[in-house]
RNA sequence: GUGAGUGUAGCUCAAGGGCAGAGCACUGGACUGUGGCUCCAGGGGUUGGGGGUUCGAAACCCCUCACUCACCCCA
């Protein structure tokens, strides 16, 4: 054990009953987001580290020190992607996708790597589902894909859930806003912490988030994004929580909601659960005008967000909304009593398994009392019970382990067995 | 990157300087081809790794690694 190779640190293997389980939760998410309208794109792993340089932004903790970064044997600087926005924008961008006439949705799902400390709820590989509504888009928009998450959290029964949602402005008011937080925070630096020091030359907003008490209180009477807001963005957001007020579905604006990455404009938001320990955000995301046009596609606005998986299995985990593990993932077991009866096994599985049947076989030979502990393990509904007496006659006996009914087929045809399987529940 | 807690059998955990244990799981038997119960027996461990203190270390000290949680950050 001391020496044998482990999975990377963060990295969790998901073994049966729960991959299983896993893959269910993700595609009820999936049926969620085709709700909506959305279509599917599938995209690489990895992409250019420049790609999300440009589109996180070059300053946030992301591309700073949480990418895995490689060069490729042709030199090439690539990164496995630590998020799927900037992913899918270049796709749709590299294939003409983005029209300023229309809208499209598209979604993605999968896999997503940020070398952070592990901790509850974080993960150095982990599981994003997303969605980017891209075009000539209203403030409705952003309610609907807001509404879409909300019928997660209802549909998914997410216990203790929150919505807080903040406007980020645009580039028009962002500045003014920057620039007046960036006098107060230096006429106040000396309550200030060390980092909260160096955020506000290099990301001023992000001081906002910031969680030592000191800052907090010193915060509390900071100029708040709300009241630099221009004309514009000040009606954007309101049209917003009209939306959302016309739907019923509650929320909390806070001036404090900045979001760690640089695109965001406008609208953001996330829902936070405190269900889930310290990472308390599973769903978050928000308006990214002008990211299509930084990364060289048309200038159209868009609005996205994502959801961790791997949260969503722990809140619904919480909730008792977990589908169960697949009762009978085998439906048959075949086993042979002796060593002359493993061709007649062999034949019989393949032939059930012709069927549509899942059938697993135990060629080993033994005693009857492992063909049934071998029957349970695979989580079969059925034992089939292959010995002397039954090459003799032609025959297989088939035992429903549940309802302990036992019948004997005949071996040639299995279509009639299969058939019976299919009909009997469990 | 920083801090705290925890590392003993496949799993959950005892033993807090004096022979490394229990429950569950596993294997075999009682019970020769009809299970789940019961009873009996058995296999399993360099106590995460290395060093030190000691007559003697799973335990105390140092280093190291891993895991967990938190900071940070975020899905």
């Amino acid at each position: 054990m001391g020496t044998s190779i482990r999975a990377p640190r963060g990295i969790k293997d998901v073994l049966p009953p729960d991959a299983a389980r896993f893959e269910s939760v993700l595609k009820e998410a999936e049926a969620v987001l085709a709700l909506g309208g959305f279509q599917k794109v599938l995209l690489p792993l990895f992409e250019s580290t420049a790609l999300f340089a440009r589109s996180i932004g070059g300053a946030t903790d992301i591309v700073e020190k949480e990418m895995y970064t490689f060069l490729d044997k042709g030199g090439d600087q690539f990164s496995l992607r630590p998020e799927g926005t900037a992913s899918l924008l270049r796709a749709a961008i590299e294939h003409r996708l983005v029209d300023p006439s229309r809208v499209i949705r598209l979604s993605y799902s999968g896999p997503m790597f940020r070398h952070e400390r592990p901790q509850a709820g974080r993960l150095r590989q982990f599981t994003q589902i997303g969605a980017e509504v891209l075009g000539p888009l209203a403030p409705s928009d952003d309610v609907d894909l807001i509404a879409l998450i909300h019928r997660m959290a209802i549909d998914f029964a997410i216990p203790s859930w929150t919505l807080v949602l903040n406007s980020l402005g645009c580039p028009l008011c962002r500045p003014s806003y920057r620039e007046s937080l960036v006098s107060y925070l230096v006429a106040h630096a000396g309550s200030l912490c060390e980092t909260c020091h160096r955020r506000t030359s290099q990301n001023p907003l992000r001081v906002l988030d910031c969680k030592v008490p000191s800052c907090q209180e010193t915060l509390e009477r900071a100029p708040r994004i709300a009241d630099h807001l221009c004309p514009r963005s000040r009606d954007h957001f309101q049209n917003v929580k009209n939306g959302l007020d016309g739907l019923g579905i509650p929320y909390l604006v806070s001036h404090r909601l900045v979001r760690g990455l640089d695109y965001y404009t406008e609208t953001t938001f996330e829902f936070v659960s405190d269900a889930l320990g310290a990472q308390s955000t599973w769903a978050a995301g928000g308006r990214y005008d002008g990211l299509t046009a930084e990364l060289g596609g048309p200038d159209v606005p868009g609005i996205g967000f994502a959801a961790g998986i791997e949260r969503l299995w722990l809140l619904r985990e919480k909730a008792g909304t977990l589908p169960g593990p697949e009762k009978h993932p085998v439906r048959i077991t075949v086993f042979a009593m002796d060593t002359n009866g493993q061709v007649a096994s062999l034949d019989l599985v393949r032939r059930l398994r012709d069927e549509g049947i899942p059938a697993s076989g135990h060629f080993t030979a033994g005693k009857i009392k492992s063909a049934f502990r071998q029957a349970e393990r695979d989580g079969a509904l059925f034992l089939a019970i292959l010995g002397e007496d039954e090459r003799q006659s032609g025959t297989v006996q088939v035992k429903n382990l549940e309802t302990g009914e036992q019948t004997s087929w005949p071996l040639k045809d299995a279509k009639k067995l299969a058939d019976m399987i299919r009909q009997s529940g469990g």
